[in-house]
DNA sequence: TGAAATGTGTTACTTATGTCATAAATTTAG
DNA sequence: CTAAATTTATGACATAAGTAACACATTTCA
């Protein structure tokens, strides 16, 4: 990690977007960058909550461990997301860790200052209230999903998912590069598991994976193997 | 579920206790009360969201289905708590239903002005910020439960938030009264597992159970049996 | 640039939990 | 107060998915 200039063009992250055009100049008076390389970590489960984070450039993903060895994937982020959010509450420490997928760009905002922001820009606060309602089904549903979807339909729902939020490269993979592990941790199974299933899934040409490079190639068939288990079948 | 007269003391629900003291007339002029009966659904997974409720007596729960027969139960809901919250969003339709484990009396509050009614107390949607993070953080790890911890830790971990959540009676059972079935819609599991786990529990004097009457015996084991798993072990 | 660390491919084995089947008991409703 | 519906109890059985164990490939960084 290092303190870096601050090269934010102050209209792309979340922060930016939503609030008062006047409080900028706050915001750039408060904010610090930092670069992140590949693997570092950005902020630790468990450590005291110091502030937020946005995503000005790079990938990364927000986990929460169980043991010394297991972890689940709660989420991946890229460029203008927030991060570090789910440290608000009376909880003083945060509940998940972030690490770098890639070189990432993040501004700080310490915590005082992000909750100063919310009182001051109450439009903002309710963009976040709605933001947050939204993850929040996000992740009940995935939580259903853990409690009764087989592994093969969660694996199909995570490689939907990164589609949807990271889009096609000009080639048309899913513009994120994941090892099995990282998929395995997010559908909530193991990498052997990842591993026999996506052979699976190759052969019958749904998917193809090249190294890293995922394409998908039968999208409507991966819906189908999510609601299989449903209703009988 | 029929319209009752207004019984509310607008002093006890999440609503009236953080809003502007000026603002509870309109509230009074907006609301509706209802009450549900036993086993009533107060909403349904997949209707229009028509707006917010908050629960002025009794217990509910809040659940999520998979297919036509199983459920997961998201969470308890007890006198004061706020249901329907989960339809803010993006999302037009409820993510989860609503039903009423005893006769409940709620308090409605139409999706227009909820949202005005957030708009003008910006202290009061702070706060229902401060309960999404918190949520999400449960929920989050819950998730998290259910990818990593076995059956039995699940089961224990209920027992221990419902006794959180609800407290005890004066006799010294878990204030909610539950099916087996509820248990592991909880638990994220199945009724026949709920059952040799509560066997095995009761043999052990951790808990037992008479009818529907829980009663933790020993805590410490509930919280060892939850980490056991962890780390090794 | 070369050693160490991390990620990938693959098989065989094990087990925790779900599924099925069935009976008795309890609760709810007509 | 009886019938229907739901909830509980319990065993046998099935299997999805985790664990263990290697060899090989690739990435990282000293």
């Amino acid at each position: 990690m290092k303190l870096v200039k601050t090269t934010c063009d102050q209209q792309s992250c979340f922060l930016c977007k939503r609030c008062l055009k006047e409080w900028i100049p706050a915001i750039e008076a408060n904010k610090k960058s930092y670069q992140f390389k590949k693997g570092e970590i950005i902020f630790h489960e468990g450590e005291p909550v110091t502030g937020i984070y946005f995503l000005y450039d790079g990938k990364a993903k927000v986990h929460k461990k169980w043991g010394e060895e297991k972890e689940l994937n709660i989420r991946f982020a890229r460029k203008g997301d927030i991060i570090g959010h789910r440290g608000l509450g009376k909880e003083t420490t945060y509940p998940v860790s972030a690490t770098a997928l890639e070189t990432c760009t993040v501004c700080f905002i310490d915590l005082a200052f992000f909750k100063t922001t919310l009182k001051v820009n109450t439009d903002f606060t309710y963009d976040l209230l709605m933001f947050y309602a939204e993850e929040l089904q996000e992740s009940e549903k995935r939580m259903r999903n853990l409690a009764h979807m087989p592994v093969k339909g969660r694996i199909a729902y995570a490689f939907l998912i990164l589609k949807e939020k990271f889009g096609l490269t000009p080639e048309g993979f899913i513009n994120i590069s994941l090892t099995r592990q990282d998929i395995a941790s997010y559908a909530g199974t193991t990498y052997e598991t990842v591993f026999r299933i996506v052979t699976e899934l190759t052969q019958s040409n749904i998917i193809t994976i090249d190294n890293k490079d995922i394409t998908i190639l039968d999208e409507e068939a991966l819906r189908r193997i999510m609601q299989e288990a449903e209703n009988g079948a």
